[in-house]
DNA sequence: GTTAGCACTCGACGGTTGACAGTGCTACCG
DNA sequence: CGGTAGCACTGTCAACCGTCGAGTGCTAAC
């Protein structure tokens, strides 16, 4: 009971965490007593009392031992969970996303152009991870012919996403063969779900309905299936990487080759794919699995067009973040993203 | 006649230059004369003086007044054009090329791992602008219809390269109608190159021949101009773009925000596409054009694939580059890539 | 519960100092 | 006359040191 009293946070505190983190925010220096007092209306030794409560709860950290207190982990999210949407003032302007989503544009193009507008309007790096295609249906397959030998192979989806793959063919081969074949690989694979299609092909081999045809030519089967794998894996957006160059916080050589190495390896789909969870989710300095990312906050919100096409938006930045303002944006846009 | 001999370079102090760019490359430390005065057999007075030469005709430079000698642009450049090849130790491993061309893959991919590859290989940035479409060729023009009012519609080169573009059609469109339009467009456009789609579309307007096409819907028309100019730009890829960042060079970390964002930026055209002559270029630090690049070397070459289908590749390091290794390099998967 | 006052702590800044590496110059040698 | 030895000079770098100021914790008073 009483030890409950002690560990209570006071509605004084809570303004005070909420400033010292704003302020912090803005400034990216320590804060002090001083500059509190003079918004809070309080002498500066009352609230270096509320500090070092505050402190001792694990919502402060101090740099050294006589400077002002700066966030920590903790006091970042307990700021998102509960302090930042008291005083509400949203007046973000979300018309430029609303723009975005005018144009008739393609999936992935309009992904590109929405992180790119996010990282510009909070001065962060934007990560998207495509929709995987492992619900899209296989709509046409098509093999186009270039030259003497050569071929491209097409396979378009129902939403639209091409992917292409090069094909030798021995220059013996006949033209209506091939064109037979193509039919029949049509008519059995349309509308088949993506992640189904080697399943099928493999069942109608065994129904000995095209055994001839993988006899033919077992070269395009696999060209097909080959593209089909690459829908699979789902592609990544990265944008204004060199945004995060700019925060204070990187002045650092070391940690700024670490953190454009992690964003140039591949090691960024672990960033996104980890949210497997419903909704935003906001991680904070520690709460990073990823090393590289210890010192960064990032913000994931999944989005999820046609059914259970699931993509994954986020935001990388210094845990000294615009919170109030990330947080909304990839809310909204994530919302628009979810309709197309 | 008597300044031509002033003006002279004697063979020893050629060496003491070929020595000096070498072991700054290797170290990245100034080289001082004690250092030379081992390796040449000469005492440190005697290399002193052949500096001091080598100084006053522009080849070193000092980063202080009394600090070794480091090789100045114009000493790099001279390395590069005469003095480089002589020691002749080609043993560098070509295989890893080699094998890059073994695999049957598209243009596009082959480029892609291509500059990954030499980024890996020399620990530098690397740059490709893929070739321009200009002179490919039409092989098919197809539109797959999606689901209700949206469409989508591709554009096929002989060099099986594919572009596509979402359209939206009002739902009352007649399939046949469509089917008819593509089968008119296929005719007209089959093998025509790339650059000259526009005009002769506009050409066949004029005659008639399609009027009534265009009436019916102009956005087909458009969309279909809208892929093909997306094949006049010209494919841009990037590759080891924090590899420059371990360089020591690269300690200042206002450097490394200017040349970061300048990577992100689609600044770097001009970094390739400047290259109009023939053959390998190297430009080294100021003789650069761009601000960014002004203390990096950059060095291009150009590839052509196909009849006037025009490429460049690009590594960009420090000035201190070891230029012995990356040329070679660069001209010969230049050579392979012109054979695809 | 709040405030004023005071002693204390720590980081940032700036000037000094000595070790060090390498040069330019001059005089000397074969 | 080219090469060499010796010496004074110069700039860099890192360590050191005292000062300054911002901010704290604590205690006593309101």
């Amino acid at each position: 009971m009483l030890k409950e009293v002690t560990d209570m946070v006071t509605n004084r505190q809570k303004t005070v965490l909420k400033l010292i983190v704003e302020e912090f925010v803005r400034t990216a220096e320590p804060v002090g007593s001083r500059t509190l007092s003079k918004k809070l209306g309080y002498s500066p030794a009352t609230i270096r009392n509320d500090m070092a409560d505050l402190e001792e709860g694990g919502f402060l950290e101090k740099t050294h031992s006589s400077s002002g207190r700066i966030p920590s982990d903790r006091g970042y999210h307990y700021y998102v969970d509960t302090l930042m949407n008291e005083g509400v003032d949203t007046d973000l302007d979300m018309t430029l996303i609303d723009d975005l989503f005018e144009k008739n544009m393609s999936r992935e193009e309009t992904i590109e152009r929405a992180i790119d507008l996010i990282s510009q309007l909070t001065n962060y790096t934007s990560v998207a991870l495509g929709p995987g295609a492992h619900n899209a249906r296989v709509r046409k397959l098509e093999l186009i012919p270039l030259n003497e030998g050569t071929s491209v192979m097409l396979v378009v989806t129902n939403y639209g996403h091409v992917e292409s793959k090069h094909i030798s063919l021995p220059s013996s081969t006949d033209v209506d063969e091939l064109r037979h074949i193509m039919q029949i690989l049509n008519d059995i694979l349309y509308d088949v779900p993506i992640s189904q299609v080697s399943q099928k092909l493999h069942y109608e081999v065994d129904q000995h309905r095209i055994k001839d045809l993988l006899a033919y030519n077992k070269q395009i089967i696999d060209a097909f299936l080959d593209a089909f794998t690459r829908f699979t894996q789902s592609k990544f957006y990265l944008s204004g990487q060199s945004n995060i160059l700019y925060q204070p916080e990187f002045k650092d050589l070391d940690r700024v080759r670490e953190l454009m190495s992690f964003f140039e390896r591949n090691d960024i789909l672990r960033l996104v794919e980890h949210s497997n969870s419903n909704g935003l989710t906001v991680r904070i300095g520690s709460e990073n699995q990823i090393q590289a990312m210890k010192d960064c906050s990032v913000i994931t919100v999944p989005y999820e067009v046609g059914e259970g096409e699931r993509g994954t938006i986020a935001v990388v930045g210094p845990t000294r973040m615009e919170y109030r303002k990330v947080i909304p944006l990839l809310q909204y846009l994530a919302s628009h993203l979810s309709k197309l």
